[in-house]
DNA sequence: GCTAACTTGTGAAGAAATTCACAAGCCGCG
DNA sequence: CGCGGCTTGTGAATTTCTTCACAAGTTAGC
């Protein structure tokens, strides 16, 4: 199989959210052109990702909203449950351990570890903190599908290391700078200032302004 | 002046990172390639990026890290605080409110806004919680560069509407799905859980798994 | 002041992503 | 059953982004 460019993959994230709106209002069919509209993008673009994985759709009639979802669900992988450790309990770790929404779309949280004896022991939503050193032992990172890095830019690396150690082969990685793993393993940078800072770009190059 | 990519931004926030680092750690210059081995990128990348807007190096030698960093600060904005109003005091935007990082980086909340009566008048890390109704008129929000929208996804849109116009030209969106805007308005659309949902497609698509 | 070792800045080449454009297929209606 | 109106799937064209490669400039050492 070609490789998949993550672009591609970001916008079937977008499709099938809309799908599954469609799907809710009880909507059997939508054309490329009316998912492109709502993901600003055109019904070329949309087809296009599809066609990297199979053809879903009938000529002169567009897909069928659910078996469409259905499809996109099993391309991206979410048809079972992922289970998520979180590193680091600070602000952005509580905060990501507190939310819920991950766990309505299929990625549990399991656990998570800091190494600050502090926090060591509290409680965040309903799990303890653990402390780091543990993690290397623990059923739940053994288990764990995806880790979520959320210690210090310095730590990251380090985090990281132990956490492709532990056989983790999917990270989500709040640290602003580029992590060493195996090819084995992916990572993804996820960094909300930085996104701001683009808006910052946008407004100081402005036209007018 | 041409039209800049946004990848290309993106990587000059996280040059700008690995310059203070530099900086607090005392060094005085740079390589193109010493970034870019930090960045995850090349050398010519790099170089390419700033070459859009000027040449702020000295062949043979590299960059002044001061300079530099100061350089990108100006570019991307940098040198003066944004405001910024949060719309949903849900667990993301709650979440945020109470996340100190963006101040930290010159983006400071100056409100924040439901339409929960349950929720308004509430307080969130010193920030009440104002009625959304209230928008249209408070000075904050006249006065605010950057909208963060933290609402429901199909409240979004008009959520969108409403801070158009008053004036902000700058929205970061939570929600999934495209917002229609005027053309001078910069949208960014953040959302963890397709981030996620990249890490699944990656793990279910492995060579082995 | 000359040479050797580096490093930038940038056109040109190459790769990747997006858009175009159209043949092929499907449906409904008379 | 044939025609008209739609919509998909996909090679080809186009646009955008990245990498290459090298002239030009800088410093250090002798």
């Amino acid at each position: 199989m070609k490789r998949i460019a993550e672009s591609t993959i970001r916008r079937l994230s977008l499709y099938l959210r809309f799908l599954e709106e469609f799907e809710a209002r009880g909507l059997a069919t939508i054309s490329s052109d009316e998912l492109a509209a709502r993901g600003g993008t055109t019904s070329a673009q949309v087809r296009k990702d599809l066609s990297f994985f199979g053809s879903f759709g009938k000529r002169g009639l567009g897909y069928s909203v659910p078996e469409l979802a259905s499809r996109l669900r099993k391309i991206l992988g979410l048809e079972r449950e992922w289970r998520v450790i979180i590193i680091g309990a600070g602000k952005i770790g509580a905060a990501l351990a507190q939310y819920h929404g991950f766990a309505e779309r299929g990625f549990r949280i399991t656990a998570i570890y800091d190494n600050d004896p502090l926090k060591i022991g509290r409680n965040v939503d309903g799990l303890t903190i653990r402390a780091l050193e543990c993690l290397p032992t623990d059923r739940e990172s053994a288990e764990a599908d995806i880790a979520v890095i959320a210690v210090p830019a310095r730590a990251a690396q380090s985090t990281a290391d132990m956490v492709v150690e532990a056989g983790i082969h999917a990270i989500m990685s709040f640290a602003p700078r580029r992590l060493a793993v195996p090819e084995d393993v992916t990572v993804k940078m996820v960094n909300m200032a930085m996104e701001l800072e683009g808006l910052s770009f946008a407004l100081t190059n402005r036209e007018s302004a």
